[in-house]
DNA sequence: ACAAGATGGGACATAATTGTCCTATAATGG
DNA sequence: CCATTATAGGACAATTATGTCCCATCTTGT
């Protein structure tokens, strides 16, 4: 009874993913591309897509879900709340650097919409916020790197791993140089920060 | 004879680089925006614009050609070759800084066009690869850090400080934290890269 | 003030994209 | 194996952006 209209047989929600992952996929690179190649991406007919999303803001709401649980989950996988926050801020790098699409989407996405109601932390997710507040209170992140710019910073060393990675070089080298950028930008004065030995 | 079809009287002149600006400002913002409203950024009729650029490929070469030569001045101005490069490389991005909607959409565009046939230095400037290489030998940007990602991370560094900026911090602020991350990130092992004691 | 040049603004045809609907076909599950 | 459910694929109208013309009006330089 409480919703009589749609179930979620199997089926559905097979097609309903991949259609959602498709949608990422293709979003990220083109923001307007056409539902048609989103469809093609998912395997599935332009028709099939409208019985499930009637209109294109429809899926566009249902990926900005889709994403955002995407990045609780890796959120989580990185246990923020462990150990030195330096070191778990590396790790929560590591974890978002498998999110390309998702991240990259959601990014472009938040950017339309912020024409003019966008504050300042409207950007900012509360997680990574508490995070390096903590770094900056437990001395492993310099409190001379204001917590917006670090955070900043991070969306931007992401895509930038990416592009390198798209570009011809290996995912790993990628990973590798990013995570060492972000300990160089995050240690605190006097403490090199240990550019480097700790691969992966 | 060489163009018997268009002068450029000055006037012409004027709304041709009016267009121009208003074209880089929107499109820097959204790809995908119609013509009309880049028309309307400019203060020109939309058939006025189109009898400037009869067809949206001719705006957009020109737009490549208007900002190249942007880029061309600004690059000069920072004498890439004099000095320590590290010094250099920081006074090209601080020329850089103001170069906001050109840099931003010309990235854009360049993103588009290489679906398939992007090599990996597509993306680089050779200015920017001499200096930094200038830099590996005299010794003021550290060799471990490679020539392309540097490169990489200067543009996210760029567009980083952009988006700082816009969404409410100072455009100071944005540089200064901007030039700091910069020297972190190129400083060479053992040499903090005096990392900063002017706050804000 | 006059003539050449440039612009504004509207009318129109043309694509391209979107959203809706219908039917035959395939798959799914009991 | 059969009934249910889901899908492919195409037809269609509505919407939107693009490109082309035309003419009245405004600028410019002389």
């Amino acid at each position: 009874m409480s919703r009589d209209t749609i179930i979620d047989t199997p089926a559905r929600i097979r097609t309903r993913t991949a259609i959602l992952k498709a949608a990422v996929s293709v979003l990220s690179q083109n923001q307007a591309a056409p539902l048609g190649e989103i469809a093609d991406a998912a395997g599935v007919a332009r028709s099939t897509l409208h019985r499930y999303f009637p209109e294109r803001t429809d899926l566009i709401d249902a990926m900005r879900q889709f994403a955002d649980d995407e990045i609780t989950v890796a959120t989580a996988r990185a246990r923020p709340e462990d150990g030195p926050a330096a070191e778990a801020l590396i790790r929560l790098c590591h974890e978002y650097f498998d999110l390309w699409d998702s991240l990259t989407w959601l990014y472009l996405d938040s950017l339309k919409e912020c024409g003019d109601a966008s504050s300042f932390d409207d950007q900012l997710d509360p997680n990574v916020s508490r995070l390096i507040e903590r770094g900056h209170l437990d001395g492993t992140i310099d409190r001379a790197v204001p917590n917006a710019w670090i955070q900043h910073l991070l969306w931007a060393l992401l895509y930038t791993a990416w592009e390198y990675a798209r570009l011809g070089s290996s995912k790993h080298e990628a990973l590798t140089l990013m995570l060492d950028s972000l300990r160089r930008l995050i240690a605190p004065a006097g403490n090199p920060g240990q550019t480097f030995p700790s691969h992966t």
